[in-house]
DNA sequence: CATCTTTGTCAAATAAGTTGACAAACATTT
DNA sequence: AAATGTTTGTCAACTTATTTGACAAAGATG
């Protein structure tokens, strides 16, 4: 039989996979940047694409959130290069955040109560406990320090 | 000055808002299912598009997993109708796990190893305790709960 | 066997994406 | 001040993607 487990683990690899390729004109909608800086922006080498077969650019879903944050410096009053330095100094919390989420985010319940999802260990309690994500039945959602079986 | 957090909710709010939408060739490479099928996936009520102003459909990032799901099914032996069936009961958890992460993943401090972020309230601890997620320096990533300040 | 479901493919039209060029606004240097 | 560099808009000509509607075919269902 599917466990949940294997359920999600499914989703987890569509997710993980950087299967998702986004093209210009979504980007640039997304992100309220144009598709003209979006080349510009590329060509200085501040973002990247790769191209299609038939030759269209092709953006992960990083680059968008790198254009985004580029954008919100200028919007803050950054030049284009300021702003660059600056989201290179710092985006790579993202990547490590969505890395170690797709790590702990790996083994789920389903119990009688809806689901708890197993994120394994944390500092600061009795090593045999483990940390949990749960979601009820009725939307009551929290984290739960509690023994593993 | 603009501190970690504000920084982080710029790109929470990109990620929040469904401010991505994607066109049908994108859903169609990601998820290996044509667009052929997904027009006609679209017409049976399986799945929604909005429509762009130009007259092209337009899908969310939740819409693509769907089409993920349901593909996942297919593949495993089910007819359409019965991927569909079975997606539409247990899908409403990867809604609730995302809401649930926007609404606690909402503060982060930069500390001297790295980053942590504040994830609120755990159930089995302290009552003084909060949840912190900490990415240090050197890809050390780890849970932790701990007094807050 | 007849019917319904599901998907492929083709055609004609519209929209989106590509590169290259010119221009304009603005900042930086000399 | 003048010259140069940065950044973005816009236009043109061309290629690729998307849309709808129709026909066809394979498979499931009754």
């Amino acid at each position: 039989m599917e466990t949940p487990t294997d359920r999600f683990r499914k989703v987890k690899n569509l997710i993980d996979q950087d299967a998702l390729l986004l093209s210009i004109g979504d980007v640039a909608t997304a992100t309220g940047v144009s598709t003209r800086q979006i080349r510009y922006w590329e060509k200085k080498g501040y973002i990247n694409s790769t191209l299609s077969e038939s030759g269209q650019r092709k953006f992960t879903y990083f680059e968008l959130l790198t254009v985004g944050m580029i954008q919100s410096r200028i919007e803050a009053g950054y030049t284009l290069s300021g702003a660059v330095k600056e989201v290179q100094e710092t985006s790579g919390v993202f990547k490590e955040l969505r890395k170690f989420l797709q790590e702990r985010m790996d083994q789920v319940n389903e119990i009688s109560t809806g689901y708890e999802f197993d994120l394994g260990e944390v500092e600061g309690v009795d090593e045999n406990k483990h940390l949990f994500l749960s979601l009820e039945k009725g939307h009551k959602r929290s984290f739960k320090v509690k023994k593993c079986k």
